[in-house]
DNA sequence: TCCAATAGTTACTGATCTGTACATATATCA
DNA sequence: TGATATATGTACAGATCAGTAACTATTGGA
């Protein structure tokens, strides 16, 4: 049993806390769902709190990774993959377990700034801010760094508009203000 | 006692619900809190549920009222109106209380789209973005729907970056992208 | 003063919550 | 085969969850 099954359970719970919620899963339905013992599960992580950090540091890796493997897909130039953001956007919108963003719930439910699972959740955000910054510098645009704040204000605005599902197509809205505003930053 | 305890028990749940999130908060918190006995909760709620439904309505009117009175205060055109929304929105993060929007919270612990809860943070949204609409339709600009729809992911992204905090001022990032996108609308 | 509505007190139910104790099974490697 | 690590099952503790029952106190109006 080499296969991590430590591995095992933060992959399966990462499903179910996303659909379900930090605190209305409970470490029973755990059990029940992904099969792995409560014990097992106390043994690899002292509280369920350190279970859901484990859970929101997988998310990181595997939403960045896709994340920029999909802008770089779709766009050539550092511009294109910005636009490109918000195809990928689309893509992740329409798929149909889509429940907004994990670490936007994350910071609902643990709202502290101090709490290590709030503060977590924000980190995830600095480190995509970083990569886009990385390109707005790129794109030689003025004020690169106010363009990628505002690029992600529209980004995170699309996540949650496309969760309260009241805009048919959020990321073709967000799409089109981007590109408004990287010309205007291009002049 | 005339004033209603039922108002007063609304009021005083929705401060609690706001800092402390609604699955986190039980009942007996409530009675803690407020003074109010369990029985009279359950004499004016049947559940839990209705009172957070009741909360969110409350809410709704509260926010609603307070974003369009700040509006049409700062703003005097439907143009200028539209654009002062970043500056209330500025205000509300600076209060010390601020934590996100409810509305974003309340359908981030109760993700289904068919859940009541739900249902009403979407209503909230569904109208504001009808005032606003109405602003974008009265200041002329070519295809108020969209333009009207950029500005509130304008909104939604400032609020949840202003909650998640590694941004200095998402307001004015916001203000300074809604009048480009304004000016690009009025061309 | 009496009625009726509204409020509170206390104690409870049964379910569920996080976390633990303890004894047992299984798998790998030497 | 035997040692060690890792997994399991079951049962539980103690707190808290939403919601209820039965009874009492307070209030306003007629």
């Amino acid at each position: 049993m080499r296969p991590n099954k430590r591995d095992e359970l933060v992959q399966k719970a990462l499903i179910i806390f996303y659909r379900n919620g930090f605190h209305a899963t409970g470490m029973d339905m755990l059990v029940a769902e992904t099969g792995i013992s409560k014990t097992s599960m106390y043994k690899h992580f002292r509280t369920k709190e350190d279970l859901i950090l484990a859970v929101l540091r997988l998310r990181d890796e595997l939403f960045r990774n896709w994340m920029v493997r999909r802008m770089e897909e779709i766009g050539k130039t550092p511009k294109e993959q910005l636009i490109a953001m918000f195809d990928a956007l689309g893509e992740w919108f329409s798929k149909p377990e889509y429940r907004g963003c994990m670490f936007i719930k994350a910071s609902a439910e643990y709202q502290e700034a101090e709490h290590p699972i709030h503060a977590q959740a924000a980190t995830h955000k600095k480190l995509l801010y970083g990569h886009v910054l990385k390109l707005a510098e790129n794109a030689n645009v003025t004020d690169p760094g106010t363009l990628a704040r505002q690029l992600l204000l529209l980004k995170e605005g699309a996540i949650v508009t496309a969760h309260l599902g009241h805009s048919k197509n959020p990321a073709g809205d967000a799409q089109r203000a981007a590109k408004i505003l990287i010309d205007a930053a291009l002049s």
